[in-house]
DNA sequence: ACTAGAACCGAACGGGCGTTCAATTCCAAG
DNA sequence: CTTGGAATTGAACGCCCGTTCGGTTCTAGT
């Protein structure tokens, strides 16, 4: 047996970088073995490479994928207009988002470190382009006289910072809904902006 | 030749823990092998062996003494008294320590996935004694009325990850010295607690 | 000067690693 | 009904892993 029945490229495909997703984050990439990705998926380690090249590049592809899909997101979800408006919709873009991929959120931010140079440098610009984003609003809230903040890279910094955080603690089954996280952070977000 | 002259447990052992601990933050703990941490202290592999049972004990040894040393350092510098003080002196403090220990802190925080269940248990301990810290200066504050959150517990957790993020950014010969961090941060606490 | 043990070397152990490849089976198109 | 390529197996490659251990040299205490 060598081409099981039903097997199918359409179906193999997506399970392979879920698989991956999510041993990448519980273990991290350089614990997680072709082999065990091929056996949550249920296929031999040598027909991940119909999918893939590598193992770095199975990696990269999935930093991407996540970064770029963010960065798109934003972009419909932004509202543009009045700066203290449009840093509450992206304090609750960004939590709302993230919530809903701890995986993908977790393996693009802690696995930096396991891509080689080539990678590294896609990934590091994309991650740039989102870290703008903050950095944008409050600069245009400064400019207006409607935010105060010491240091409008810093501030960008110290928002995604403390957004990403929630999903260290934040359980679907726990104390407080999404919205509601969303409306604190959204109040603290204020404030750290001189606008509580 | 076995045992070269000027060998001497005093010295290799904090060699030992300062190899790892460099090579496990740069590389992570699964990326880094006994070989490599011996090669970086100039002994055999084997020669690791006497100053740890094993790999996994050698990290959790490292995030045990980093994580105590936090306690015990804000003990020292915590002046009691209002909570607005406290909060200011925690920000202040927090930075300050994280920013000189870059290696440990980012081995404390970013390889808790790599200890086995009874290290674990230990380690997260540790890590929500220190958690307790801002939660506690928060609650002090809300309840004296100086301070508004609309939850403690988030609060403090957010206050943390703000802080701790610093050091994904932070360059010693960068445009902001550590006095002028710790300012910009403490403004930002500020205002996160309704206090701005 | 002698000795016990500390410090280390270097080889070895079984096992898992990423990756390649010939062989095999299935399926869709003609 | 045939056929060609898509999907996969399973064995194999060389390499590195964490750990153990017998042997060797140095050093400190007597």
């Amino acid at each position: 047996m060598a081409r099981p029945s039903g097997s199918d490229a359409g179906v193999t495909r997506p399970r392979v970088l879920a698989a991956a997703e999510r041993l990448f984050a519980a273990h991290g990439y350089a614990a997680v073995s072709m082999r065990m990705i091929a056996a949550e998926v249920g296929i031999g380690a040598g027909a991940l490479y119909h999918y893939t090249p590598d193992k770095q590049t199975l990696l990269a592809g999935l930093m991407r994928a996540h970064l770029e899909e963010v960065l798109i997101a934003w972009q419909a979800a932004d509202p543009g207009g009045a700066p203290m408006a449009r840093l509450d919709s992206f304090v609750r873009f960004h939590i709302g988002f993230h919530i809903e991929r701890p995986d993908a959120v977790f393996v693009a931010y802690m696995e930096l470190r396991a891509l080689e140079p080539d990678n590294f440098t896609v990934i590091e610009a994309l991650r740039r382009r989102y870290e703008a984003v903050p950095e944008g609003i409050l600069r245009d809230g400064v400019a207006l006289g409607q935010m105060q903040v010491g240091d409008v890279r810093v501030a960008g910094m110290a928002l995604i910072a403390m957004l990403t955080g929630v999903n260290t603690w934040f359980r679907e089954d726990g104390r407080l809904d999404r919205d509601r996280v969303g409306e604190i952070y959204a109040a603290m977000a204020r404030g750290m902006v001189g606008a509580g």
